[in-house]
DNA sequence: CTGAAAGCGCTTACAG
DNA sequence: CTGAAAGCGCTTACAG
């Protein structure tokens, strides 16, 4: 017995509707309940029919017909990175609650890529995740919802955790432990909100924003960054990392030196990925609310509405700030 | 201006072939290039009218006409797990070098229902990761490959790792450290290949298969190991550890104990994933050829071959075991 | 409550 | 080299 038979002829709605007797719009009838009234014994017969047949329906054909693939597209910068691979697991369970698919696609050849690529495969509506150029949005005739976004974007639907708000309570907590000099961990260029968040703190303890250590949100930037801080004749007493990966490569780095954390360096982290909870020492972070994030982000996508939600973060407290 | 314009109606290729003076045939022709002959006057109207009117094929009728999607699917546990996470990535990259899309669908609600879902939606094929019981498969008409997988299952092509093997081989090292008790961790029951490994890796070198501390693959069952490890009045000195994520768990939970690694207990894990090499300290692991597997089982899905292929695995060294 | 028929947007023999 | 036309498998007004 082989289980799989590729070749066989796939059954086909008319198929069931020979064998039970009826047309093939009664088969649809039964089939998408609800639409119209299917008497009783007329529907024990299709039912009967489909599941002796193991009738599937072809979602191609009835996607051509009533424009609907009942597929949600997920654009990501890949699935590595913990706290993106978190998002793609809440967006596949909440695609799921609503009957959908989830298509995964990575941004690696450029955000209009996957996009088009998406509409052409005419899912239902679109998240992406990161950065996104609002010219790679034009012409798409799909609804998309911009995640883990910073602002609004003219025109479309943006949910974003604040940042801001998130940096600047890391930081003033590390400054509650006693700490005179925080440093920043991140990308230095750019407008990030995180690094503003770092240096408001900061200034409004009276004290300099320094030093800021230039890293990409890799684990591999951040064990860079690790080691830069390491060596540093006058290391900081404590650090606010923006991102959980770049946290757990500088750890790395900082045990490798036999740097203590929190002894040394006391650590606050940001987006409350699982992982931080499995660091040594445990990482304190700013946690993102991501399953509210996706379930905000994919009912905009179904109920299509543009403007920009901001969610508040939580500091979830652990080992590396020094409070335990 | 709006960039995306939901509500304005689809171009079709009737409009491309309105727009350039040419029959849809002619559209199809120059689209699907290869196929026929286009002049080259004509081709570069029909190009034309397609960058004006940002015309896009609409998948779901090419699907419906050719029977095939340019879609595969993959049924994952979840994308939580660091290996099924790499595993995943390593899918979609395999499938974007297709030209295939990635369907993920998770096997929550059972494998069954997860490929039932996939052959409605006419995926090309479908790579199932986990255990799979022979019985689901039944009925698809749509190949399948079994990932991670580890023996022939009767009919469907499988693609594993050589886990008996990889076991071993990390056991013997860690005997070749001198450890004279390796314990392993890692579900007891069941007949996993790796306990099978450590069993007679140990009886080979005349020591007793113990202690056997019973884990599920999570990094949460990982931890609660950790803790009965550390507590252990005779604890042995090393052990062998199925899995990364719970390996991951198991550092914690010794951390916390302050039992060092791999002073007081030397440790091998096995998977090979990217998080092993960020963990402290990191983590010497028998690493599983991914990509390889991967793209091995992207192939048997594309020209459809039954049977089973196992991979060697390779030891990846690093401190845990105390080799540095 | 049930059926005949049009049509969704493509591809592809077939004819010219 | 190009076009008219059938047909993939569904859904859904429309008529009965």
């Amino acid at each position: 017995m082989s289980p799989t038979q590729p070749g066989r002829r796939r059954v086909t709605r008319a198929d069931v509707a020979r064998h039970a007797g009826v047309s093939t719009a009664v088969v649809s009838y039964t089939l998408n309940e609800g639409a119209k009234k299917v008497s009783d014994a007329t529907r024990a017969r299709v039912l009967e029919a489909v599941r002796v047949l193991g009738y599937r329906p072809n979602a191609a054909a009835r996607a051509l017909k009533i424009g609907s693939t009942a597929q949600l597209g997920l654009v990501i910068p890949g699935v590595l990175n913990r706290f993106f691979a978190e998002l793609a697991d809440h967006a596949e369970r909440e695609a799921a609650a609503h009957g959908l698919a989830l298509v995964v696609t990575s941004a690696r050849d450029g955000l209009a890529a996957a996009l088009g690529h998406l509409a052409s495969r005419q899912v239902d509506g679109v998240l992406v995740v990161g950065r996104a150029d609002v010219a790679d949005l034009g012409g798409l005739e799909i609804p998309v919802a911009l995640l883990d976004q910073v602002r609004a974007v003219n025109g479309v639907a943006g949910i974003g955790a604040d940042r801001y708000g998130g940096a600047r309570h890391a930081v003033e907590h590390l400054l509650g432990h006693g700490h005179r000099r925080v440093g920043f961990v991140g990308p230095a260029g750019g407008s990030d909100d995180r690094l503003r968040g770092w240096t408001d703190a900061v200034a409004a303890a009276g004290l300099a924003a320094e030093p800021l250590i230039d890293s990409d949100f890799t684990r591999a930037g951040g064990y860079e960054a690790g080691r830069r801080l390491a060596s540093l004749p006058d290391r900081p007493s404590s650090v606010f990392v923006s991102s959980d990966d770049q946290s757990i490569g500088l750890l790395l780095a900082l045990h490798e030196a036999a740097v203590r954390v929190p002894g040394d360096v006391a650590i606050v982290s940001f987006d409350g990925s699982q992982e931080a909870a499995y660091c040594w020492p445990p990482l304190t972070t700013v946690a993102q609310p991501l399953a509210e994030m996706v379930r905000l982000a994919v009912g905009r996508v179904l109920d299509p509405s543009p403007g920009y939600v901001e969610l508040p973060t939580e500091l979830v407290v652990r080992r590396s700030c020094g409070c335990r």
